[in-house]
DNA sequence: ATTGACTCTCCCCTTAGGTCAGAGGATAAA
DNA sequence: TTTATCCTCTGACCTAAGGGGAGAGTCAAT
């Protein structure tokens, strides 16, 4: 039997990481002295103390942990660390994204001498939206449901017979088109004006194109709202995105190109 | 000027984020209203707002941003952002190597169908730990600073022509073998026993080989120590480790391997 | 005048422990 | 037997970056 302290430095954790175990049931104590509530471990909690870090450094949270510990469903343990790995796979990924930021965004500070350039380089100007006869599928969503949707509508398009331009976009109705889970009407471009769902008349925007991946999107409609309100503008309808160049033109997110309009009018 | 909600419906980031934002100094309205404590931005807050909305997604702390935001040395700017990409890239490898390791657990899992197999697979054995001659360095240090302490070893072996056998290792006199920061005595083999700054004669250890990075390495010492209580032996003096293989024979850390030596004697 | 949307401050909650403080227990030396 | 030195206990408060909600006040339109 070890006292804690042993323990411990066995497993190389701290006194105060076994007290946080022991708390939430993750690693309770062989034995635990009544009186003196001294805590004693047996050697072979080392395995099980070995395995809990292991699964921590692979980004388990310790509740997830928890459940586990005591799965015999080798099946479920199987698909736990299978998806954790593709989590890992996907931070890594953004990961390399952001580097790819960084690294641009200190060239061209060091070419312009001012950090804010990278961001202020959205032109805005004055449009009028194409017209577009589409098929539409407006929900409640958040971005990483995209895909999903965007699958039934290309389905439609092929069981429907229509003819595709290619050209894909999202509308934003909610008043924060925030990227969570708003609502959002999906669309994409069909030749034929009479088997559409909507009819996009041309209306007066504001217009502006955002290179690059999706997280910075924010910054684009930053920059377009600016310009609204600076130019004496007002919002006057649900804003929407272009897809122009996506992950299907090329794999690198720095090439890739959405239009954002605002339908505006004068305040 | 912009109410709360619409500032952060613009720069797509909360409310409360704002608040707190404001509370920490980060980024105070532009105005506020004295009697009623209504916040009012102004657009061109929205670039600011999304200037750190960018340092965040570099990885920055709040506090570093506040720091970064009134600096004008364009030069400390520049070192920033570097760091920062330094900071991201060893995150980014330590991910890869993390990846890598649980790619591995899952394929042992699924041939093995045990779990745990992956870290049980240590075998201790008994064995004299090797006579050596070593040119040493002892000090309190972390693992983090070994680079360092081996160059200056590397510098006296050439200084002092004597003959390196390439093998290192270190040497762990706090109880507490713990890779932060301890009492370590590093050492490299020569050949010359009078040119020795320490003569390790041999004694009866616990020993076992570990493989892979040494993120793992405080399995093996598990491993060790729960086999030298399970067979009645006890430890009696500094365990030390050798570096058999390590990053300057291979570029991937799964192929490394070290000896670890634990001195011991009958209970 | 009232409704509904918006905002304020204040307080507690999250993860995975870290950092005392104050008190009690274990063991060895004097 | 007393003392000294560790070791351990519980409990309270702290971290970063906000989230959630309560209760109260504010704004604009009907």
């Amino acid at each position: 039997m070890l006292q804690i302290g042993e323990f411990s430095r066995i497993c190389q954790v701290s006194v105060k990481t076994l007290h946080h175990y022991d708390k939430l049931g993750l690693l309770t104590p062989a034995e635990v002295d009544r009186f003196t509530g001294y805590r004693y471990y047996r050697p072979e909690q080392i395995d099980k103390m070995n395995y809990i870090q292991r699964l921590k450094r692979y980004g388990f949270s310790l509740e997830e942990i928890l459940g586990l510990l005591d799965l015999s469903d080798s099946q479920r343990l199987t698909n736990a660390l299978r998806q954790q790995k593709e989590k890992l796979r996907r931070e890594q990924q953004e990961m390399a994204i952001i580097l790819n930021e960084l690294q641009t965004h200190i060239s061209v500070f060091e070419r312009t001498g001012d950090i804010m350039t990278y961001q202020k380089g959205y032109t805005v100007e004055i449009k009028d939206s194409p017209a577009m006869n589409v098929l539409a599928k407006r929900a409640m969503m958040g971005v990483d449901e995209f895909g999903k949707y965007y699958g039934t509508l290309f389905e439609r398009m092929s069981r429907e017979h229509v003819t595709p331009t290619g050209l894909n976009g999202a509308r934003y109705f909610d008043k924060e088109f925030n990227h969570e889970s708003s609502d959002v009407e999906l669309f994409t471009e069909i030749k034929e004006k009479d088997r559409a769902d909507v009819v996009l008349e041309p209306c007066r925007c504001a217009r502006t194109l955002h290179r690059g991946g999706y997280s910075t999107l924010s910054e684009a409609y930053g920059a377009i709202v600016s310009w609204i309100i600076e130019n004496g503008y007002e919002i006057d309808g649900a804003p929407f995105e272009l897809y122009i160049k996506t992950q299907f033109d090329s794999l690198c997110p720095e090439d890739w190109e959405t239009e954002i309009y605002f339908p505006i009018r004068r305040k």
